[in-house]
RNA sequence: GCUCAGAUGGUGGAACUGGUAGACACGCAGGACUUAAAAUCCUGUUCCCGUUAAAGGAGUGCGGGUUCGAUUCCCGCUCUGAGUACCA
């Protein structure tokens, strides 16, 4: 048994020696695909192009553990397959390679990040060259080289160039713009801008001057400047996009995140919100994801409402004259009796009289004091205060008090509300705290104990749309108020304008100049921009960014920006750059995109869906509309690769005696606890502790004794121990390497074990996420090193469906690895000597190898990769049962091989007489049905759907004589003990049932 | 709370359009080879009852339904995981 464990980090020590040998077979073949470009891929072909795309990673400096190449392998796979079935496959790499941790490092360190990355470049290039992809290196691109953050700064310009046409529905360039604003002033533009923008006149703009011309421009540009609530982070000392917040923590380091204004960045994405949302259903991505966008983007049909303020009161000198909401139930407006307001509101200090003042205040400062977290932990609570000010109702003219309440969001729609007591849970929560009225509006409505928002029945207490259905007083209500020029039927999106900008060093500095406190772009020709260096990665004393401390970086005109780009600019392009990677003139030639056009298939994680994922259609939108790509979509096709979770191993302790206790012993302990403390008599627990294989010794009982609870038969009793994390690469199927444990640390080699009756110490396991705190890493390295890359390729895919998430489990490789070698054997005799026969092959073979070749087709196409592993195995199994070694099957199968196993293909392919590297674009086997036709099936015979016994039948018999030979067969007979079958379901090559 | 995904042996999983549940592999048990081990090979392995062999019965999270027949379709529930968070 210790033997067993001394072969643990080794290579398997193959007892011929020319048995499979895996080492020497994958570095061979890794050298020649890196010294033949085998998988360079060509620009201009006569085949068909094929796209399939990685996320690329950052690379951090941990390097690749067992789950990263996951969704790499299955693509690699697919791309091997594709190329055997005839295109031009695209399948490149690169590395997103701007970001937090190297930045964090270098604050630490000193080192520069570029240092750092790469370094970590280099070691994510040696793994994941070592895993034998088909990736076609001449094309790799790092967003954070300046001749790829060059063109990432060109798009930022363009995008500064240029607004949103609502009525074209796309973007137009800000030259035409100014034209129309020069022609016919600010009349008939309907763009995606800033809420206040100007009205004026042509002379009127001719009048403003330069300043003003731009800053009236910057409110329409599509990358614009504006002072927005961030998500600030001051121990990262930056501003964090949304989806890198969670419950009030930064997702990286977790450290706390406060509401703060600053002067920000920003992209219009808002602009493409009802496009982003189209665009869902022309690509087939899951359907998880897209719901996820959905709702992200959330769009709401509805209404704005205006409520004229009651200027009776202290109001009369008052600017505006309503509130306005959004509202998606209009049709409730008679229901409304009252207004709830966000407590930031710009008009509550207004709207607050002097009697509620004190009120308010309190409010105020009150819901200020309450954390992100504490507001969303609180959401039964019901909190809120009255200004004192009311607004009349614009249909009835009722009079309506205005509250603010922290339920009610500034940054959704209008930070308003019109709140039905009737429809609205929160709104009838809110009326019963503080005693408002509660107006029934529809006649089958029951408000007795809730909220009832039911659409059916008609409308009672609602004026004129008494009597009418959901449908028509809605419509009515919009008619009504549109008359009015009080209100008009909205579009809401949940979806903000996205921050582009962060107060840090390692990302791409945006290629602007400040003039008279207004932003200009560099000129083209300076591109790019280059980072500067510093003397230290912190913001200055003075509280700028980094960058502030370079010396000597300044445009002629003016102070460059100090803010860099955020981790999702480089990524939300990047696939364009794979077509083209060395053009210096474009981000990637006109020729070379509508060769490529899109992704034909993208693999990756699910965690980037709202992030990279919605900001890359995005941008892809953009450049179509700039017509600079061709496809209003970049990803056809997407598959979320499921998380790889880490699979924990645990060692138990005694906490009186400090013996280790094997997991299988201590629950026998366990479950024996209560009736051994029934008992203070040795002998008559030595015997117990005997049964169980346990040494007893006296006291051992009062490990129970510690925390025991009386009860009436004695004491129920609890165990004292204690269990521990234990490196999981010491671990072989729950087994622990003894010898390596007691290694490890000195006072383990002391320490004594209760071990299984087998000598054996079993861990207990659990899922965890996977990381070096719990032990429970497991590199590719190693496992390349014991197995070889084909085995470790094959075993991910075997693990399970690539879209689900699973814990990685090491037990099991063995079985692949076994099933590589026996693959290996049946092209060699038993001396290892390579041996094939050039007989005609048999019918039996000829089936084998094409249920194969039709099934890997099959299982590829629907990215099933786990089951074509099987069906490997079941081939080869079949095949060295028929002591099969003739080319004209092995052949076939090795092509068939080849994608998921490409070292021992090639290896034997060339071995067949081929020419080295060939089997890459060699034709994918034809599958030929005429094979797999059988004359005779085993029907299962079924009694009420029961499955009793099987009877072999011609294939060519019809369905009458099916039932006839099925009846009239002795061991149905006996089933039917003499009765009469009630009718007979025969399904012709299938299946029969005799209901009885 | 809402949205989505999922639940099958000791374990990972298979069963593609409703038609033999548990393929394939791990683990485990027994055996062969060996001085012994490793490697390799063979046999068995859903559970219960029972056995010389058999023959039964139950069974895909739980409870119903549709059907000749349900892991698969429908209704209700439980649990697990992910996303989201007062969105008017």
């Amino acid at each position: 048994m210790l033997k067993q464990f001394l072969l643990f980090s080794q290579p398997y020590t193959l007892n011929k020696q020319m048995d499979y040998q895996f080492k020497d077979i994958e570095q061979k073949w890794q050298q020649f695909w890196a010294d033949n470009k085998t998988f360079k891929a060509e620009n201009t072909t006569s085949k068909p192009k094929y796209y399939v795309l990685d996320m690329f990673p950052y690379p951090s400096g941990a390097g690749l553990h067992v789950g990263h190449p996951l969704g790499y392998i299955a693509s690699d796979i697919f791309a091997r397959y594709k190329r055997l079935k005839g295109f031009n496959v695209l399948h490149p790499m690169g590395y997103d390679s701007f970001g937090l941790p190297a930045e964090q490092y270098a604050i630490q360190t000193g080192q520069h990040p570029s240092v750092t990355t790469e370094a970590n470049i280099a070691t994510y290039r040696r793994q994941l060259d070592q895993i034998g992809f088909s990736f076609d290196w001449d094309r790799e691109v790092r967003t954070s080289s300046p001749d790829y953050y060059k063109w990432t700064q060109w798009i930022f310009m363009q995008l500064f160039n240029s607004w949103y046409n609502k009525d074209a529905d796309k973007a137009e360039s800000i030259a035409k713009l100014v034209e129309h604003f020069e022609s016919k002033g600010s009349a008939g533009i309907n763009a995606v801008s800033d809420e206040e923008v100007l009205s004026f006149t042509a002379d009127g703009w001719k009048a403003f001057n330069l300043q003003e011309q731009q800053a009236e421009l910057l409110k329409y540009r599509l990358t614009y400047l504006r002072e927005s609530t961030v998500n600030w982070c001051a121990a990262l000392g930056t501003v964090l996009a949304n989806d890198e917040v969670k419950d009030g923590f930064s997702e990286r380091g977790g450290y706390p995140v406060e509401q703060k204004k600053m002067m920000q960045w920003s992209m219009r994405i808002t602009a493409y919100a009802q496009r982003l949302l189209e665009g869902l259903d022309t690509i087939d991505w899951p359907e998880p994801l897209k719901e996820m966008q959905r709702n992200w983007i959330g769009k709401s049909v509805g209404a704005s409402v205006r409520f004229p303020l009651d200027k009776t009161t202290h109001l009369s000198q008052l600017t505006t004259n309503y509130i306005e909401v959004f509202t998606t139930r209009v049709d409730t407006i008679f229901g409304v009796s009252f207004l709830v307001i966000a407590p930031e509101h710009e008009l509550v200090a207004e709207l607050t009289t002097p009697g509620q003042k004190a009120d308010i205040d309190a409010y105020i400062t009150q819901t200020k004091k309450k954390s992100e977290l504490d507001r969303m932990a609180d959401t039964k609570t019901v909190s809120g205060a009255f200004t004192g000010s009311y607004v009349t109702n614009p249909l009835n003219g009722a009079q309506i008090p205005v509250w603010i309440a922290d339920y009610v969001l500034a940054g959704y729609g209008t930070g308003a509300v019109m709140a039905v007591p009737s429809g609205d849970q929160r709104d009838y929560l809110f009326a019963k705290h503080f005693n408002l009225p509660i107006i029934p509006i529809i006649d089958i409505q029951n408000i007795e104990t809730e909220a009832d928002p039911t659409k059916e029945g008609t409308y009672i207490n609602s004026d004129f749309i008494n009597g009418l259905g959901y449908k028509e007083a809605t419509a009515a209500v919009v008619t009504k108020l549109e008359e009015l020029g009080l209100g008009k039927a909205k579009v809401n999106f949940r979806m903000r304008d996205a921050i582009f900008g962060r107060q840090r060093y390692w990302g791409e500095p945006v290629p602007v100049y400040f003039k008279g406190g207004l932003p200009y772009l560099i000129e083209e020709e300076h591109l790019p921009l280059l980072l500067p260096e510093i003397d230290k990665y912190l913001p200055t004393e003075s509280g700028e960014p980094p960058l502030g401390r370079a010396t000597g970086w300044k445009h002629p005109e003016g102070e460059y920006e100090l803010s860099t780009m955020p981790g999702w600019a480089g990524s939300s392009w990047y696939w364009y750059r794979y077509m083209d990677a060395h053009n210096d003139k474009e981000f990637a030639s006109r020729e070379a995109i509508e060769y490529w056009k899109d992704v034909d298939l993208y693999i990756g994680g699910s965690e980037h869906a709202t992030g990279h994922l919605l900001y890359s259609r995005f941008w892809n939108k953009f450049l179509k509309d700039i017509g600079k790509v061709v496809e209003e979509e970049p990803f056809k096709k997407l598959i979320n690769q499921g998380m790889i979770q880490g699979r924990s191993n645990f060692v138990f302790r005694l906490v009186k005696t400090g013996k280790f206790i094997s997991y299988n012993k201590l629950k026998k302990l366990l479950a024996y606890g209560g009736l051994l403390a029934d008992s203070n008599n040795d002998q008559d627990n030595a015997k117990a502790f005997a049964g169980l294989g346990l040494e007893y010794y006296p006291g051992i009982i009062d490990l129970w004794k510690e925390n025991s609870t009386p009860t009436d038969t004695g004491v129920k009793t609890t165990l004292q121990y204690q269990s521990t994390h234990v490196d999981v690469n010491i671990v072989e199927n729950d087994t622990l390497d003894l010898a390596k444990f007691k290694k490890s640390r000195p006072e383990y080699a002391s320490a004594e074990y209760i071990l299984e009756d087998d000598g054996k110490y079993i861990c207990s396991w659990e899922v965890e996420k996977m990381s070096k705190s719990k032990f429970n890493v497991v590199n590719p390295d190693d496992l390349i090193a014991r197995y070889g890359a084909d085995t470790l390729r094959m075993y991910e895919m075997f693990l399970g469906p690539l879209e689900q998430s699973k814990p990685w489990n090491t037990n099991g490789i063995e079985g692949v690895f076994k099933f590589l070698r026996k693959f290996w054997k049946l092209f060699h005799d038993a001396d290892f000597n390579f041996n094939v026969s050039n007989e005609a092959p048999t019918k039996a073979e000829l089936k084998s190898l094409h249920k194969i070749i039709q099934k890997v087709e099959q299982d590829i196409e629907r990215f099933s990769f786990n089951t074509s592993v099987s069906s490997f195995m079941i081939a080869v199994n079949e095949l060295t049962d028929l002591k099969c070694n003739k080319r004209a099957i092995l052949q076939d199968l090795v092509i068939t091989l080849a994608p998921y196993a490409p070292h021992i293909s090639e290896e034997l392919w060339t071995l067949l007489g081929n020419p080295a590297g060939s089997i890459s674009t060699a034709a994918y086997p034809k599958f030929n049905p005429a094979y797999l036709v059988e004359d005779e099936f085993s029907y299962p015979v079924s009694f009420n759907g029961k499955m009793k016994t099987n009877v072999s039948l011609s294939l060519t018999m019809e369905a009458a004589d099916i039932e006839a030979a099925i009846l009239a067969n002795a061991d149905v007979q006996k089933y039917l003990d003499g009765k009469t079958p009630k009718k007979v379901i025969v399904v012709k090559g299938r299946i029969v049932n005799i209901v009885i």
